[in-house]
DNA sequence: CAAGAATATGACGTAAAGGTAAACCAGCCG
DNA sequence: CGGCTGGTTTACCTTTACGTCATATTCTTG
């Protein structure tokens, strides 16, 4: 299962362009090795890029995202770098729990919103259905 | 409670600058009387504004934010009006709850390296605290 | 071996979201 | 009245995250 990719395979798997996968190796979020000059993905470059990916949906950077990247791949070293990841780690998940926050906040909105306007709808004896 | 603010009144205490308040207008976001030349903005200029500030934590665009803000704002007009309004904010609850799944799975992630990690401190007979 | 097809690097372009600076008014204060 | 304080434009600058060539090289396949 360890299959190997190329630029224009991957970026295809996940919908972006090879430029955008070059690019994020520029900005040293991923290190894909090479075969002569040719970039060579492995699935653990794979799974760094939907992370990626993700981080990007919900608003970071890459500047941000560079900065906890790591944190999904860290081998037990010394304890002051893991107490390092630790902290690293609790600071992003309340990060995390903030947006989730704001999102709820605004899901509650919209749903009243909806409900709303469900109603005067059916007041008005008009099917809520149809309307692009 | 009707008070009434400056830019820079306003700005201050939403923790922008000026400059993207004007932004913002500049953009149709917002349409803050004016006093002669000088802008004035009214309460409700204030929640949108906030709405505006949310949507951007969340990682959406001006150009997206200004498409959902006026659903916020409707007065019951025409039932067609209405139609539209309700698949609108569909639509816009869907995206959000696609973003509140992204970040459920990314919190889960981090959650579940925060433990290992834990105990990894834990087995080494470290605390798990200090360390910035 | 000639002719594509895929990759690489480099340079330049672009859209979004403001920052920053310049030049100009209006109101107010001592 | 002179000068600050705060406001308004206009214009250009900057950063981020790529898109878009141009050019060169390398692979592969008839």
């Amino acid at each position: 299962m360890n299959k190997l990719y190329s630029v224009t395979e991957l970026a295809a798997e996940l919908k972006v362009t090879p430029r955008a996968l070059r690019f994020y190796e520029d900005k040293g979020l991923i290190v894909p090795q090479r075969a002569g000059k040719t970039r060579v993905y492995t699935h653990r470059d794979r799974g760094r890029i939907i992370l990626i990916l993700r981080g990007k949906r919900l608003g970071f950077s890459l500047r941000e995202i560079a900065e906890w990247l790591d944190l999904y791949d860290q081998d037990p070293g010394q304890v002051e770098q893991m107490r390092l990841t630790l902290s690293k780690t609790r600071k992003r998940i309340k990060a995390l729990e903030a947006r989730q926050r704001d999102l709820e906040e605004t899901l509650q909105e919209l749903r009243g919103i909806e409900t709303a306007v469900e109603d005067f709808l059916k007041s008005k004896g008009a099917d809520a259905e149809a309307a692009e």
